[in-house]
DNA sequence: CCTATCGGTTCAAATAATGAACCTTTATTT
DNA sequence: AAATAAAGGTTCATTATTTGAACCGATAGG
C-alpha cells in the first residue's frame, strides 16, 4: 500500500500491486511471504539491502525486515555483520543434505550424467521442479573446447529450454496452469513466443517423450531433453544435452533424444527405490 | 491439546506443551514457526506424516497444516502423493546452491579437506553453524580400513563434540549464551556433561586454538578440531579430523591440533575473498 | 460392526502482521 | 562544513491473518 490509489482497490477490482519481480499474484500467507524473498537472491545478485528487498518484493520496509528477520532467527538469511547485506544462510546447506538422504536426486544423477557427457562429448546438465521453477541442479560440461557452459542453480525458463518444455509435457495438470498463465520469457529471438506454439511443442514432447530446443535459451546452444519421471509417472526434473549449435543436425537430435529418455529412466530407476519406509513410532 | 490436563494449563502457570524434539522457547513469529517444521525431518526420519509432525513440534494439526501447505508452495516440503508423507523439498537444492555461490564454504573446503585427509590418513568434516545449531557440510573419509565414518548433514551437540567446543570459543556471545542455556546432550560416558565443565574446555580452546574430544560423541572415537573464522573474526564452523582413539596419542594431538589450525586458515582465506560487491542498481 | 487413527476442513475468536511516520547513521552534494 | 538524500532500523494503532476445537470422510484392526 504505498500509493493512495491502492487503498481505492476494491474500486477498480484487482490492482497488481508489486511491481518488476515480485509476482505475488493472489493472496500470500506470511510464511509465502518470507519464502519468496529468498527468491530475491540468485547468482548475479547474491547479496542484497533491506531496501531494495523490499522494492523488489513490494512489500513495506518494516514487514520485510520483520520477515528477514524471521528467517535469519532459522538460518535461512543471513547479514553481513559489516555491510549489512543480507544473503541467504548456511541452514540451506544443511537442509539440502537432508532432502538428497530423503530422495537423492543429485547424487542419483551425478554418475549417469557424467556417463552420459563423456559419451556424447556434450555438457550434460539436471534441473529439478520445484513448484513452478525448474533450475539446473547438477551439470557436467563437456570436455571439449568449444562447449556449453550451464551454472548451477540457473533458473530455466519452461518456454525457453527443452527442459521446461518435456516438464510441462509431463508435469502436473497444476504446473501447465501456472507456467501457460506466466508471461512467457524472451531470451532470444528463438524463444517460443506464442502459447500456442508452446503447447504444441508441449504436446509434440508427449508423443516423442523427449524435446529439442534451437537457441531459445541462448544463441548459438541447442540442447535435448528428457523428463524423469517419479514413481507417480510426473516429471520431477529433466536431463538435458545442451552443444554448440554448430554440431547439431537432425541426426544428432535423434541419437541425444535415445540418449537423454535413456538416461532419464536410469536415474527414475535409482530414485524409485525409496528410502526405508519409517515406522513413524 | 489431546490430553484433558492441558486445558488447565493456566492454572498450573506455563506448561512445556511441546514434547520431546519442539523446543520453541519463546513466542515464535508464523514464519519462524513454519520453519522450525523442517527441523522435524532429518536422517533416519527423512518423510513424516501430518499428525506426527503436528505431534513434535507442539502445534496445532490444522495449523500444522496450514503451514506445511505454506512451505509446499515454496518447494521447501512436499508431499508423496501417494503415502501422504511429508519430506523436505526441492527449492532447498537450488538455494543451496545459491548460498554456495555467495558464500562458497563447501566448494573452497572440499580440497582443503581432502588433502588434510590425505596427509592424516583420517577422516575430516567441515560443519557450519546456522543459528544456534551445528552440522557437517562436508567430509572426506579415511581410506584405511579401520575409519570413522561421518554422515554429511549430522547435527554435532556442542558439548560432545571437539569441532562444538571451538564453535563456542570463538562464536558470538550470543551463540554462547543460546547453547549454555540448553540442556547438555549425553551422547557417551564420556560428554560433557557439567556446564562448568563446558566453559572451562571453551575456554582452554580460546586459549590454544583448537580443541580435542575424547570420545564424547562416539565411543571409540576421538577428534581434534580448529574453529572456521569469518572476515568478521567470528566462527562460522569448523574443521575437525576424527580418529578411532586407539589411534590418539597426546603427540597425535599436538600434530593434528597444528594441521587443523592451518586449514581452518585456508578456509578462511578463501572465504574472505568475497564474490563481488553488488551495484545494487 | 464398532473403534481408533489418519489426513484434511471449517469458522468464530484471538492473535499476530502490517505500514505510515519516525529516528539514526552514513554517504554525497552543494 | 552545512545540507541533503538514502540507507537501515523502530514504533504502535489499525487491520487482517492465524489459530484450534470440533468436525468430516476414509482406512485399518479388533
Amino acid at each position: 500500500m504505498q500509493t493512495p490509489t491502492a487503498r481505492v482497490k476494491k474500486q477498480v477490482g484487482r490492482l497488481v500491486e508489486a511491481s518488476a519481480a515480485g509476482a505475488q499474484s493472489e493472496a500470500m500467507s506470511t510464511v509465502e511471504k518470507a519464502l519468496s524473498l529468498l527468491d530475491r537472491f540468485d547468482r548475479s545478485t547474491p547479496e542484497l539491502g533491506l531496501s531494495e528487498i523490499a522494492k523488489q518484493s513490494g512489500f513495506d520496509k518494516a514487514t520485510t525486515r520483520r520477515l528477514l528477520l524471521s528467517l535469519a532467527a532459522g538460518g535461512f538469511v543471513e547479514q553481513d555483520s559489516e555491510s549489512r547485506l543480507y544473503r541467504l544462510g548456511p541452514s540451506l546447506l544443511r537442509l539440502a543434505r537432508l532432502r538428497e538422504a530423503a530422495f537423492p536426486f543429485i547424487d542419483v544423477s551425478r554418475p549417469i550424467v557424467d556417463d552420459l557427457s563423456a559419451e556424447t562429448g556434450e555438457t550434460v546438465h539436471v534441473s529439478a521442479l520445484a513448484g513452478a521453477t525448474l533450475s539446473t541442479i547438477y551439470v557436467c560440461e563437456s570436455a571439449r573446447a568449444h562447449r556449453v557452459a550451464v551454472a548451477l542453480g540457473t533458473r530455466l525458463p519452461f518456454n525457453c529450454t527443452a527442459s521446461g518444455i518435456v516438464c510441462l509435457a509431463f508435469g502436473t495438470e497444476s504446473l501447465r496452469r501456472a507456467a501457460f498463465a506466466q508471461p512467457l520469457a524472451k531470451l532470444t529471438r528463438h524463444s517460443i513466443a506464442s502459447l500456442a506454439e508452446l503447447k504444441r511443442r508441449v504436446a509434440e514432447a508427449r508423443q516423442s517423450g523427449f524435446a529439442a530446443n534451437d537457441q531459445g535459451f541462448e544463441d548459438g546452444v541447442s540442447s535435448v531433453a528428457a523428463p524423469i519421471l517419479a514413481a507417480s509417472g510426473e516429471a520431477v526434473g529433466a536431463i538435458s544435452i545442451a552443444s554448440p549449435t554448430a554440431r547439431v543436425d537432425a541426426k544428432t537430435i535423434e541419437r541425444h533424444g535415445a540418449a537423454v529418455r535413456a538416461a532419464a529412466a536410469r536415474i527414475a530407476a535409482g530414485l524409485g527405490a525409496r528410502p526405508q519406509r519409517l515406522k513413524t513410532a
